[in-house]
DNA sequence: GGCAATAATGAGAACGTGCGCAATCCCGCG
DNA sequence: CGCGGGATTGCGCACGTTCTCATTATTGCC
């Protein structure tokens, strides 16, 4: 920065401004000064800014190790949106999202004196981890506990769960089964709670839920299940990996989807469209959900503050081939919410 | 740290050097400041550390910004063994792989001080990008260029196709037809290439292969193709997406897998298991990719140079219900590289 | 017990930036 | 022409570490 200062015969001082876009620099003098940069090939020092502000460009994330398509997606989203805003992303992955890990994660990020914290915690065991955190740094969750008081954006659970299981009521389904994600996930209570409020609005039985994970080889086995019960003839699956699972011990069990059995999934993954038959799933705004809590973390960053907001981030239904009009026989009249019925 | 260092007694230099495990200190001294610093909660600043070093403990990786399977199982793998050496790892993803991207990408890394850089750069036009690389810091290229001179790891991409190509071979088939990834792509490439050796090491004819992309819809195209052509028993898909959309189309002309036709992918994704039928596949090795992509930066940091090595891992295949012998009609006795060909 | 060698410690200067404050410049107005 | 005030610029310090070099404590050996 001193050899930039004395090509531009200014002081180190107003090099640091025209980096810093202050507002008090003479043009003629900016225009000198980004010359010189140019001609050295100046690169600012991010370490030193790191150390004298106490703050760096950088974004920590701190999410659980694994491949699953959601939070692989949100990871992808939020680094392309950090990005945009010049910022740089660094990554804690914790191998479970217990209170240990989701703190170990936060303090190395803290370390490294990020500008602000996001925390992928899907989970209510995460809960406790995240009430401990220190206070001055700007933090987000996504996907964290809808009912808490703290800055969250989180994908619509229960608007996605209801959309869907609207889709297969309106089909003439009598009602629909459900394959929930695994206990203790914020995204399976939503999913269940969104399914089951519309089915009860709709006057339509609950039946029981099959607790499942995220997995297809659950799915499967819950799906071995349906396939032996005869008066099922729809079914909401908590993700679209799911889906996969039960179509295929329907498969094996003689079962045609849709004909016999229609089925929405949830996720999107870029596969579902080449399922047998394609598969009619619901679509999380993964970008949404990254452009608004990177929005959050901004807001915080200027504040000074934290922020308890909370955001949810609609999701949209996307129509396939996996859901028909229910068999004749057990076929039922019904309008749901403003949306006649066809046929 | 002067804190510490006041507490325990001692000056601040002596308690970096407890910091950093430096030889001469004496015991009584070092548990004297490991009980200052526990006292007072200390945490080193990284900032301050990478200021004065030149050097950060963060490894950078550079990605095409993309929920493929690989790269983000890749990146997945390396952050956890980069965890394990106590590195975090700060993610660049470029929207694509060309110059001007991945050399952007790097040059922020760089400014960030990092301690290496990791480049995911699988297509041809990435080359030259790396080649422009300034060679100051630890650098590691993952599934790029087999041929080139620079450090390197990749899943051996011949390796796994020839296993491919080969269990079909084995299952009687008189030839076996590919659905190629793009082009560019030195996965495809070797995909390609271990396929053809088999082939015409087994002196049978070599189909063109049906180039596509790595989607599912692009697998399904080129299912409609192969659905038509009465001769193909045997596919081998360039991953298990394309199998997948091949799996439908094929499904849809009412040809039977593996009756009819059998299928081998690649990747083994967590679903490939569930798919109608359950798919075989080649497996590959990415936390051995990860683990070796590590090792090889430590040691460049180590010894101060760049290390022209290359590593290729071996992948597995995972035998599941989308292979089967070869009709009859079609049926060649074959043997297949001391493999005693089955019935 | 004394001397040399070695181990252990300390003092101070960097590293490259932003901040607060003081100094200077420029402009318009009376 | 002089003066006030805002716009611009410069000076020196601080951030928290590690590095080099000098100094002091300790040990082994005769």
């Amino acid at each position: 920065m001193t050899d930039v200062a004395r090509l531009a015969g200014v002081s180190h001082q107003t090099v640091s401004r025209v980096l810093n876009d202050h507002p008090n620099v003479r043009e003629r003098t900016r225009l000198r000064v980004q010359a010189a940069i140019a001609e050295l090939g100046y690169r600012p020092n991010h370490a030193a800014r790191a150390l004298v502000t106490g703050r760096s460009r950088t974004f920590g994330v701190v999410a659980q190790n694994s491949t699953l398509y959601g939070p692989a997606s949100l990871l992808a989203a939020f680094e392309e949106a950090a990005a945009e805003a010049r910022f740089s992303v660094s990554v804690a992955s914790v191998s479970s999202l217990d209170r240990q890990s989701i703190s170990g994660a936060v303090q190395r990020h803290r370390d490294q004196q990020v500008a602000g914290i996001v925390v992928i915690a899907p989970v209510t065991w995460a809960n406790d981890a995240i009430d401990q955190l220190p206070p001055d740094v700007p933090l987000v969750t996504i996907d964290g506990d809808p009912n808490r008081n703290e800055p969250l954006v989180t994908v619509d659970q229960v608007a996605g769960a209801r959309i869907a299981t609207q889709c297969l009521l309106d089909a003439g389904h009598r009602t629909v089964w459900h394959v929930s994600g695994p206990d203790g996930w914020f995204d399976s209570a939503g999913r269940i709670q969104g399914w089951r409020d519309m089915l009860e609005a709709a006057g339509a039985e609950v039946p029981p839920p099959l607790s499942a994970d995220w997995t297809a080889a659950a799915g499967y086995r819950a799906g071995q299940m349906l396939a032996r019960m005869a008066d099922v003839t729809a079914v909401f699956t908590a993700n679209d990996h799911l889906a996969l699972g039960v179509l295929r011990a329907l498969h094996e069990h003689g079962r045609k989807v849709p004909d016999d059995i229609s089925i929405v999934g949830f996720d999107d993954v870029p596969e579902a469209g080449f399922y047998i038959p394609p598969l009619t799933t619901v679509r999380p705004d993964f970008a949404g959900v990254a452009r608004t809590s990177l929005q959050l973390l901004l807001a915080q960053i200027e504040e000074g503050g934290r922020r308890s907001e909370r955001h949810t981030i609609a999701p949209t239904l996307v129509e396939r081939d996996s859901v028909a009009r229910a068999p004749a026989r057990t076929r039922v009249k019904r309008r749901a919410e403003g949306t006649p019925a066809a046929g």
